[in-house]
RNA sequence: GCCCCCAUCGUCUAGUGGCCUAGGACACCACCCUUUCAAGGUGGCGGCACGGGUUCGAAUCCCGUUGGGGGUGCCA
């Protein structure tokens, strides 16, 4: 009778939510839904100085955006550590009593001294056998056992330790506050942890965590370090050095779906030769024994190629609703009244095959919600440089006083003047873009220009001109 | 220093002894399409770190070298 397999991600808040924590949520998650199993969420909040509620908050939004939230029966939480330090503390006496970890007097300062002078690393067990009780200032260390610690890795397979390499590690603090390496096992087993999945960061942890375990008389979990995510330089992504923050990449306007395929593929890979695949299919074949053992560079412009991906399969109507953050409130560039969604839907199909963030999309329509569009004037200055850019431009102008105001007429005007004197189109209606839009690149011309109107237009045609002149 | 992990195109990966003349994706380049820019299409560039074994046969197994990474806290 197999039990319900429970997996946990137990991040601590001590700042944005990393996106290496992201993947390892994502991969507890999905073991989770694809063993009908439980994931976890336990917030590692022990008295860290760096704790902060806000980040707490922060870590629930952006697992809910990644679709990690309690709307799902899988997921149980969050959990908080600090809330179980008497179970801490519980167990660490336990063991103190049973002889399995012995109190130590010796400041850090004391240690280094004594390293020094054996020339030996780290601390020698000064205190094994002094058989000293508790007390203020004294620190409860583990007695390491003789032998050899085997952590069974569901990716690494099975790795030894030498515990003659492994230190007498710390359990209490000498303010009597629990240690990670105590809590994080304790609350494990209370919470009836079966599977330990976690960053590769974690390894050098697990032959200590499971001699706490066995000390406490509990079946060890099954383990699994997966390989962490690495910068450029093939260094861990660190929160101070990178752009690491989930939050972040979400205010940019990266889709949640993308986020996660594109997570899933590092150090992993979907069955088949696409790498862009829906979530049930990499919920269906996810496996933890086929993921890599080498660190996986973390590549933004990868992400983003995902993302614009993601925004092309989006029917009309879902990319202008995931749009909305931008266009409209605190982050659109334009006052609010000079927006206006019917014009946005008009052109919105011309800008989705343009983008690869959302937060790209208001620069590429903002010249129809103003009065006048900003020049650029690299731009500008490139565009009225042939000879006869003002002279068609003016002739354009001409033409666009009397003609119909649709896309196709306004083309065939600009085409007349073009075969009149044998310019393309492409390079005689730079300079009306610029005129028109400010920039010297952006979605189809036409289209907008008939949607702007035959005034706003020959307004803008004037003003360039003039400019020019 | 010590312990542990790792090693396929620049990057992410497929590959589990013959299907490999090593496949796909991102990036890059070229061409096509084209209303600028994209998108799309076609093609190109580019890799099994090195040295020894094992085997009829090795990217795949073993050993070593080199190179990278992680850990080495009274942080988590």
């Amino acid at each position: 009778m197999a039990q319900t397999p429970r997996y946990r991600f137990a991040p601590s808040p001590t700042g944005y939510f990393h996106v290496g924590g992201a993947r390892t949520a994502l991969y507890n998650w999905i073991l989770a839904l694809q063993n009908n199993g439980v994931f976890v969420l336990r917030i590692e909040d022990t008295d860290d100085s760096r704790n902060n509620p806000q980040w707490t908050k922060g870590i629930l939004e952006a697992l809910a955006w990644l679709g990690i939230d309690s709307s799902d029966s899988h997921f149980e939480g969050p959990l908080f550590q600090s809330a179980n330090a008497a179970l801490h503390v519980a167990a660490a006496e336990k063991l103190f009593e049973q002889g399995k970890a012995y109190y130590c007097d010796l400041s850090t300062e004391d240690i280094q001294k004594r390293a020094k002078e054996s020339g030996k690393q780290g601390y020698d067990g000064y205190s094994r056998d002094r058989g000293l009780g508790p007390g203020e200032g004294r620190v409860l260390r583990f007695r390491v056992p003789q032998s050899l610690t085997i952590v069974q890795d569901e990716v690494r397979g099975s790795v030894e330790f030498d515990n003659s390499t492994i230190e007498d590690f710390v359990l209490l603090r000498g303010n009597g506050s629990p240690v990670f390496l105590l809590a994080n096992v304790v609350d494990d087993i209370t919470q009836g942890i079966t599977h330990v999945v976690r960053a590769e960061e974690h390894l050098p942890n697990a032959p200590k965590q499971q001699m706490i375990w066995q000390a406490l008389g509990v079946t060890p979990p099954s383990w699994a370090h997966v390989p962490v995510l690495v910068n450029e330089q093939r260094k861990k992504l660190s929160k101070r050095r990178d752009k690491v923050a989930v939050e972040q990449y979400r205010e940019e306007g990266v889709i949640a779906a993308a986020m996660k395929n594109y997570l899933m593929t590092l150090g992993w890979a979907p069955t088949g030769d696409t790498e862009i695949v829906p979530f049930e299919k990499i919920t269906a074949d996810f496996k933890l024994g086929s993921v890599n053992h080498s660190p996986a560079f973390f590549d933004i412009v990868k992400l983003q190629s995902f993302n614009a991906d993601y925004i092309r399969a989006m029917t009309v109507d879902e990319f202008i609703r995931a749009c909305e953050p931008w266009l409209v409130g605190a982050k659109a560039p334009w006052q609010a009244s000079d927006y206006d969604a019917k014009v946005f839907a008009e052109v919105a199909p011309l800008v989705q095959t343009r983008v690869q963030l959302l937060q790209d999309v208001p620069s590429m329509v903002d010249f129809l919600f103003c009065d006048l569009p900003t020049i650029d004037d690299a731009a500008f200055t490139k565009a009225f440089a042939p000879e006869w850019a003002s002279s068609t431009l003016i002739e354009i102008r001409e033409g666009f006083t009397t003609c119909e105001f649709t896309p196709d007429a306004l083309k065939a005007v600009v085409e007349a003047v073009g075969e009149k004197h044998s310019l393309k189109l492409g390079k005689l209606q730079a300079p009306l873009r610029v005129a028109v839009t400010g920039r010297s690149v952006g979605p189809p011309l036409f289209e907008p220009i008939a949607l702007l109107g035959r005034d706003a237009t020959l307004k803008r045609i004037d003003v360039a001109i003039a400019k020019k002149v």
